[in-house]
DNA sequence: AAATTCTCCTGAAGGC
DNA sequence: TGCCTTCAGGAGAATT
């Protein structure tokens, strides 16, 4: 399931690909994604060339002179750089064709969404509002600490709520709070100021080596290229339940915290 | 306002 | 072999 180092992979994987050319044409073969992808798309963006390729939380952005189409992989999306002409198969949604290649989403549960923006892409409604990027310095354990004052809410649910801090999904969270020594049920506002410092700081480090391995492959996700992603190997919780813990060799516990499945040791995370 | 639940979808896995 | 149930999950929308 794409998190923001599997986002942040394929936008390095396709960008070199597609950064100046112009889109020859858009071919919609299932319209019913996350939201209706846009019927002018084909029209629209015929012509167009791609200036600017970047990322926000998990979307992609392709900015061209006309808009920007957003793009968003759900939990089962994937794009990959094919030759033009490359037969679709199950599940193969959405293509932008180009001169020499093919960008083609692929998203079995269509929870991805292909999306137009006519103007400034970060005003859009769905990214307005967004928290800050967990790499940049705005989001600090000085930030997570003022954030979490006035709310009860599992820290893991905090640490996944967009509005607080984007891109750190399920498999990350988990992560980032074994390193951190936190156990994910604890109610945000009784954390420390210093264990925050420590949370913020494992969060960039685990997405900053999860970006370097190309990402982690589980079920769906798969580079541009094609290739799986490495970081799997590294999980120390995540789908481990009755494992032991790689710190202290207690079976690993599995737990649901907002309909979501959370692992952690009940020993080293308190 | 904050927290929780619901919702979309399909494929994999497990039970019988 | 095959049918059924359960689960996985990003994140906006609806509800409490």
């Amino acid at each position: 399931m794409p998190e923001l180092p599997e986002v942040e992979t394929t936008l390095r994987g396709i960008a070199p690909h597609l950064l100046g050319r112009s889109v020859r044409r858009v071919i919609v073969r299932q319209r019913q994604l996350r939201w209706p992808v846009p019927a002018h798309l084909p029209e629209t963006l015929a012509g167009a060339r791609i200036s600017t390729l970047r990322r926000r939380a998990k979307y992609l952005l392709l900015e061209t002179e006309k808009g920007t189409l957003i793009l968003h992989l759900g939990m089962s999306g994937s794009l990959r750089i094919l030759p033009p002409g490359t037969p679709p198969a199950r599940h193969d949604h959405f293509d932008l064709v180009f001169d020499h290649c093919c960008l083609r989403l692929r998203d079995p549960r269509r929870f991805g969404a292909v999306l137009w923006c006519a103007d400034d892409p970060l005003g859009h409604p769905l990214l307005a509002h967004l928290g800050p990027e967990p790499l940049s310095e705005a989001f600090s354990g000085a930030y997570l600490y003022e954030q979490a004052r006035t709310r009860r809410v599992a820290v893991k649910g905090l640490l996944m709520d967009g509005r607080i801090v984007v891109g750190v999904g399920n498999i990350y969270a988990n992560e980032a709070l074994f390193l951190s020594g936190i156990d994910p049920r604890r109610a945000a506002c009784r954390i420390s100021k210093s264990r925050y410092n420590r949370l913020a700081q494992q969060t960039k480090e685990v997405l900053e080596a999860a970006v370097r391995q190309g990402g982690t492959t589980l079920r769906d996700f798969q580079r541009e290229d094609g290739k799986p992603g490495y970081f799997a190997q590294q999980l120390r919780v995540y789908g481990r339940e009755g494992q032991p813990c790689p710190q202290c060799g207690a079976p690993v516990r599995q737990a649901r915290i907002g309909q979501r499945s959370s692992f952690y040791c009940g020993n080293c995370q308190r």
